[in-house]
Parts: C-alpha cells; sequence; structure tokens
DNA sequence: CGATGTCTTGACCGATTTCAACTCGCGTGG
DNA sequence: CCACGCGAGTTGAAATCGGTCAAGACATCG
C-alpha cells in the first residue's frame, strides 16, 4: 500500500508536467501533497472502482495503464479511454455521485487516490489549482469529441493507426521512445474501443506490418514509418501532439 | 441584443432548473444574475463561435437549440452534440484557451453570454456554483461516453431510436411534449452526429413508420409505440432519462 | 412558376463482421 | 519433463449491413 521510505510526492512525481500539479507554484504542489499522500497499488486485471460504486475518490495514475470502460444495459461493454501515466480517473463520476463506469488495470499500476471532498476545498482556496481541474475536464471533452469523429467517420485503418499516433505520442511526451513500445492491453481491448472487432485489428496489425508502417510481435510495437502512419491517420491521432 | 422590457434573468428563466442557477440560493442566484446578464439573439444558421476563435464565454442557451461541431484536418466534420435550452456551450474551449468546435443556432434561438473569468471567479466564492460547474462537465464526460458506445457497438436503427429516444425525454424535462415534437436539425445533421448518411436515416424514418413505432412527416414526429423504441434503442437512450 | 435545397427511394457495391479453424505461448499438474 | 488445456492472436471464406451513386419527389421561397 505504501510506497517506499523515500516520500513519493508530487514534487518529485515523474509526470508531475501532466497531472494536476501543473501550473501549481511549489507552495501549493506542498498543499496538493495533503491530498494526494495516499498511494495505493493495483495488480493487473483489478478494478479502481465499478459501476455503482459510490464517488469519493479521484485517482491519479503514477504508474501502469488503465482502461476505462462503460457496460450497457444488456451487459454490452465499451472501452471509452486508455489512461496513462498523470491522468485522472474517475471524473465522470461526479455529477451522479456515483461511478457508473470500471476502471481497470492493464498492467500492474500505481496510483493516488484523491478524496475529492477535500481537493474540492484546496481547489476553492487555490485558484491555480481550480483550473487546472477545469482544464483537465475540457481536455478530456475535446478528446472525446476527436474520438467521437474517429468513430463515427473513419475508416477501420484510420482508427488503428490514429491510436497507434496517440499511444506514441503519449508514450512520448512522457519520456518514453514513441518509435518502439508495448501496448498493455489486449487486442480485444483494441477493437472494442475502436469499435471494431479483434479479427479486424489483427488484420490491419498485419497489414500495416506488411505495408512497412509498423513492425509488431504481439504487444510490441515498432514504429517503422511514423510519416506513412501520421498520412493514414490523417493527423486525426487525438490529444498530446507535442507538450 | 437586449429582450424586452421585462427584466430576464435566471430567476424567471424557463430552463433554471436544468442550467446553472440549479441547486442555488435565491442569494447565489442574485449574485449569478450578474455574471448572466448579457443576452444574444442568433438566428438559425448563425454561429456562437468558430474554430480558432479565444474562448472568452460560456453560452447558455436560454431558447432554440444549437449544434456543436468538430472540423477535422480534411474539412471532415462531426456533429458532436445537439444542444437544448438549459445546456452550455464551449466548456470544451477552456483548456485550449481557443474554440475547437463551432455553435451553430439550428433555429432562431437565444442565449446567455457568460464571460467565464467573471463566472471563475464567483464560482469561486459560492461553492454551490463551483459544484454545479463540476456538475455539468461531469455530465457531459458521461453522456459522450454514452455516445462513444452507440457509434461504437450499435447498429444504425438503434442509433436513431436511441436518439429519438434521447431528444424526447429531453423535451419532456423542459415542459413539452415527450410524444410528439419538430426536429429543429436536418438528416443530413441526424446522419452526421450518429455516422450514418442522410440515406440511410431517412430510410430509417420510413421503417420506423412502417412498424408503427412513429409517424414522421419531415421534420415532425409523433411517437407511436415508445415502449417499442425504447426496446430498439435498447435504453441506451442518453441522458435525462427523468429529471 | 421555376429554382434550390431537403428528403426519399432504389439498385448495387464493398468494407467489416461473422463464423470457423488453426497457431502460439504459457502455466498446471500428472 | 512433458502433456494438456486455455486464452490470445491470426487467418480464411462467406454473409451482411450500411455506403455510394443516381434519380425523383417535395416543399419553400423568391
Amino acid at each position: 500500500m505504501i510506497d517506499s521510505s523515500v516520500a513519493v510526492s508530487c514534487s518529485n512525481c515523474s509526470v508531475r508536467r501532466l497531472c494536476l500539479p501543473a501550473g501549481l507554484s511549489l507552495e501549493d504542489i506542498a498543499r496538493l501533497e495533503q491530498v494526494t499522500r495516499k498511494k495505493k497499488v493495483i495488480k493487473a486485471g483489478e478494478s479502481l472502482y465499478r459501476p455503482g460504486d459510490s464517488f469519493q475518490n479521484l485517482y491519479a495514475i503514477r504508474s501502469g495503464s488503465f482502461k476505462s470502460v462503460i457496460i450497457a444495459a444488456d451487459g454490452d461493454t465499451q472501452v471509452t479511454h486508455f489512461a496513462l501515466p498523470g491522468e485522472l480517473l474517475g471524473l465522470d463520476a461526479y455529477s451522479k455521485q456515483v461511478h457508473s463506469s470500471y476502471a481497470e488495470a492493464l498492467e500492474d499500476s500505481s496510483v493516488c487516490r484523491l478524496p475529492f471532498v477535500q481537493l474540492e476545498i484546496l481547489a476553492q482556496q487555490v485558484p491555480a489549482l481550480q483550473q487546472q481541474i477545469y482544464s483537465i475536464f475540457s481536455e478530456e471533452l475535446r478528446q472525446e469529441n476527436e474520438i467521437l469523429m474517429l468513430l463515427g467517420k473513419r475508416s477501420a485503418d484510420t482508427r488503428l493507426a490514429a491510436l497507434l499516433i496517440n499511444i506514441s505520442s503519449r508514450y512520448a511526451s512522457r519520456g518514453y521512445s514513441h518509435s518502439e513500445f508495448i501496448l498493455s492491453m489486449p487486442r480485444t481491448d483494441i477493437a472494442n474501443y475502436l469499435g471494431l472487432t479483434a479479427e479486424t485489428v489483427s488484420r490491419l496489425f498485419s497489414r500495416f506490418q506488411r505495408q512497412n508502417l509498423i513492425r509488431v510481435n504481439g504487444r510490441v510495437v515498432q514504429v517503422i514509418d511514423l510519416l506513412g502512419l501520421s498520412e493514414l491517420a490523417g493527423t486525426h491521432c487525438g490529444y498530446e501532439g507535442d507538450i
């Protein structure tokens, strides 16, 4: 449950520039750390919360990755997001004070548990934090709009290309290689997220490899032709283009 | 630009229960009215803002309806939302301080212009307003997730049925009939929103009519068999089920 | 009364799904 | 140590849903 002897805090967190502390003064970060103190380790396949759970906390990802999934009345599921370190999970539960989705770790991961009431109170006192919260909400809305276009208008290959570009750029902004990475999710999750079937996704991976756009081996992906892939994605590659 | 001799304000606005004032005390509403004072009339086809415009205001719809549309690099568009009275437009522009979508009136409409800086300052002082803003953000996220499932997993007829149910229930929560209404948007917009073509939407309207689910005449829709329609939609009908 | 844009309908086509078989890698237990 | 089973991934062939193209109906507005 607790990470180590060395204090884990926002100030020395590797993703602080992408997370809640972004834009805060050192002083304000110190106050934020009072809220973000509780760490939690989540093993692959475990859930942070499930539909029906009451909304108490936001979770900031420290390491690992998650998928957000909603479940329809008929049991059908939709993966709505793949979340990486620095991102916040749980925002969509505020209005109903109950989670309507679940967040499952795709690999062994760790998160900061943020009691929202406390965060809310602090934000009331720290305008920069307030703004950062708005910003995160707003950015998430913007991103969902892009995914809407992806699902509504784009062909299967464009969708997968866009996801690869997206993941690549998000890894890059976290200091990892953008040309070689390991997908932490199975094909079925990718397919579900993109509104396709696992078979189609598999075929596309094979085709992209034949076209020398990427090299795939199971979940290991090597981007060979980033430009070609971007063209396929039509630069509709979603968020975090730079930073 | 100005509405009339009678003061138009939140306190006597017909959609106050669905808008920012929801949950505020009379006293707080009075303070909010200082921010919401500026009204604006928008004619059908005109835009509230366009991609690239700097983010200054949020807009609360008083009457009429709008579509939110994003434009991809290749010029392709995606309708992301149909907005009705009481709803807020522009939230997705906060993080970049620039609009990335446009909001176009589907009919002659009127809105309250809310300078966001002022709203932000007031929210800092009025916790209930703060919470209402969070709530609206959060609810919008939740709704987009449902649309994601609609576009990712559902067949054409389910999508249209879900939209009809959704619009019907939203009209109902605004005090209008849920069994008979006028669609303010053309088929092309419906199709674009649902990730279909106008032809498919048209065919579905005809089929729904043959199946005695609805009666259509151009944009006038009469829901004959709400239960049947809901079943088709699989209760994946989106937001505002009650209230 | 013609013009323009919206809507409808039909016939055909193609991308993606569906169904099915097969491979691969891995952990378990005999 | 190896056989086995299982889930994940791949690949092929057939079926289908929705898209595309094209023509015509309808309405509104000058």
